[in-house]
DNA sequence: CTTCACATGTAAGCCGTTACATGATTCG
DNA sequence: CGAATCATGTAACGGCTTACATGTGAAG
């Protein structure tokens, strides 16, 4: 119980703890490594199945896992994006790559949406999910939120340079 | 005329540029270099102040940035915040460090949209700055609105938490 | 028994940071 | 002329990526 193999770290970061951080097995390993060297985890290898090494969190890893979740975060996040980037280079109202540009988020944010929104429906059938994974829960519906804003946002910009 | 020197370049990534990308003068230097090698930008040095080197974009450089600006964003960016990432480890609806987390995210909210309040007084104070720096005022207005929505949810969950 | 998927690991490089270092200008 | 500020630069390092490399298990 509570034991896991590096792969299925990886898997993780490509699915439930993907959709806002991002990290590829060639980071996990090493990382696992160190957080071992560290004591905050332990390895123990199956008999069964030798090139698995199975991980367990330690008494130590708990508790530096539980003094970081108490810790304020101080800062918000710098949202780097191309599409901010982009068009903080265009100045000229009428140019038409902003429309371009628009339109283009907007094929992205609606896919993105659309994914949300089957993540929501494959974790969270009913109630008790929810409430056994509540924070999960909050930052799945709040990225949902987030993400319809923005195209609703990016819609009334779109009628408006439409109008002229 | 469009000249500019490395510590104004730096200036813009605190402020203009920096609402949505970050880059600090030990990274601009360097780089400044690589893009005159590059002869995306070609430096000159002024008689009257000798530690000042003047940057300006070449026919190239421009070529670069046209070509860069035609491409599509065929990507959303991964909201990496501490944030999500605490939140995601919290499974007890009930822990205690939601609503902490929440309130002071929202502290950090409230205090961006000020900040971004007055950023949008300062640079567009009437149609015409508007107009001419249009790219930059519609991001300005999607973060604005983006950090709106996002207080606005949070302070929705914060009332349901409370309800219990 | 060989092929393919699984599982782990390493290497090189990019982009960004903080900290450290240096020279030029300005101003009291 | 000494101190503070301006302007540039370097060093060390951290986190992340892509590409490369290796060994093991399962399945035809």
């Amino acid at each position: 119980m509570g034991k896991i193999i590096g792969r299925e770290v990886t898997a993780e970061f490509s699915t439930e703890i993907g959709d806002f951080w991002k990290a590829s097995h060639s980071q996990i390993y090493p990382e696992l490594r160190r957080m071992v060297n560290d004591g905050w985890i332990k390895v123990s290898t199956s008999s069964d199945n030798a090139k698995e090494k199975y991980y367990e969190i330690t008494a130590t890893g708990k508790k530096t896992l539980d003094d970081w979740l108490n810790q304020l975060v101080t800062e918000l996040p710098v949202h780097e994006d191309l599409f901010s980037l982009k068009l903080f280079f265009i100045k000229d109202m009428n140019d038409k790559r902003i429309p371009e540009l628009i339109s283009q988020q907007l094929v992205l944010l609606k896919k993105e949406l659309n994914y949300l929104g089957c993540r929501r429906q494959k974790l969270f059938t009913n109630d008790t999910m929810i409430q056994n994974n509540y924070g999960h829960y909050l930052i799945l519906m709040r990225a949902i939120s987030r993400t319809q804003g923005q195209i609703q946002w990016l819609e009334e910009v779109q009628k408006q340079l439409e109008e002229k």
